[in-house]
DNA sequence: TGACATTAGGACCGATCGGTCCTAATGTGT
DNA sequence: ACACATTAGGACCGATCGGTCCTAATGTCA
């Protein structure tokens, strides 16, 4: 059955997100989503790295699903909804005790240098979200200055959350990554037209 | 003999940060470091362990001797060394083919849910690295606005340098890096006073 | 040359890893 | 009641892991 598999891609979205994807064993996987066993496993997924290749597509929808909906939303200003945005992650580490950090970024570090597969895939994400901020950017262009690079603004806006949710991670700090937050606000803030800042103070 | 231990920790600090701590086994350290075998390992190194935090304090030894160093230059515009320091980090990313990225972040995405010893310790590394920046921006107090939290900046600074090499080593493309490096700037260029930045122009 | 600490060498251990094989139970449609 | 695919269960495999034990070399000072 798809529950079987669902639970089984849930059990490991957890544990490969707390303890990394080579710290997680197959058994781990099989001792929290119930399984009876090496073979029962086995006879869901082909691999371990199947699975941790579905776990990252699911990891990765359910981020689109449930953050970067927040992007799109059609009836909010498009800079507020970015500010939403990284209120959002900063509430979901907060929610987290500040452990795990973002998901991507966890198994980016871990296996970008010794898993092709995996770097490809992790790459695909990242691009996929700067997208997404680049084209609420883009949408946004009436109120910024002319000469905004939305692509490279939007990978910094990505590198400066990752950065921050690690370093919250490290410190088990929340202020860490709201401080950080409020920061990149601002240099958001800054691409905004002089005229524009004066009718949204208004 | 002290030579033999530090060529057991360059080796170890190499593979280290190109697999990270899991993946590099005492026996690569051993191939690595030309010893004849696990005792002959075990006799300079309690446990793996050991040689992991030795092996950090090393690679922190190093980056404050060739990369912090230049964060406090006497002889240079305190905000001028910053933006060496940005571009010597660039150019030592540019060098490894944007692999290996940060030493301590790398470990920090790997450990710190996990070791709680190597958590305090990455911790560790990144308020000292925090601390040097945070001098330097109380150094270049009376070129910048009076309102800076220069703390909150410093974090800033670091997470999303952490971030952006962690960027461009999934997409392998140092121009990731560049571009962020750029923004960084010119967000620190942002809290310069008015006046300092038309006597730099000058 | 002899005594003694340091360094080197290699066999070996128990645990765990990802993965396979074969069999038993449980549907499900006829 | 039948056949048949799906799901479940468990023994087992070779490889690798961190770590130990015991024994040779190799200094090094008297």
């Amino acid at each position: 059955m798809n529950t079987r598999r669902a639970q089984i891609l849930d059990a490991a979205a957890m544990l490969i997100s707390r303890q990394g994807f080579s710290a997680t064993s197959v058994e781990d996987v099989i001792r929290e989503s119930g399984l009876s066993g090496k073979s029962h496993f086995y006879h869901y997924f082909r691999s371990k790295e199947e699975l941790g290749y579905e776990v990252l597509d699911r990891q990765f929808e359910r981020f689109a699903e449930r953050g970067l909906a927040i992007l799109r939303e059609p009836m909010i200003d498009p800079l507020e909804r970015l500010h939403l945005f990284i209120d959002a992650l900063v509430a979901a580490q907060a929610e987290r005790g500040c452990q795990g950090g973002s998901p991507f970024g966890s198994l980016a570090a871990e296996l970008a240098d010794a898993h092709e597969g995996f770097r490809q895939r992790i790459a695909l994400v990242f691009e996929r979200w700067a997208n997404q901020i680049q084209s609420l950017l883009w949408e946004a262009r009436p109120y910024l200055v002319e000469d905004v690079d939305s692509g490279r603004l939007s990978r910094f806006i990505i590198a400066t959350l990752e950065g921050a949710l690690l370093m919250s991670r490290v410190k088990r700090d929340i202020s860490v990554l709201e401080g950080i937050a409020i920061d990149l606000k601002r240099f958001v803030g800054m691409h905004v037209r002089e005229q524009a800042r004066q009718a949204q103070a208004a």
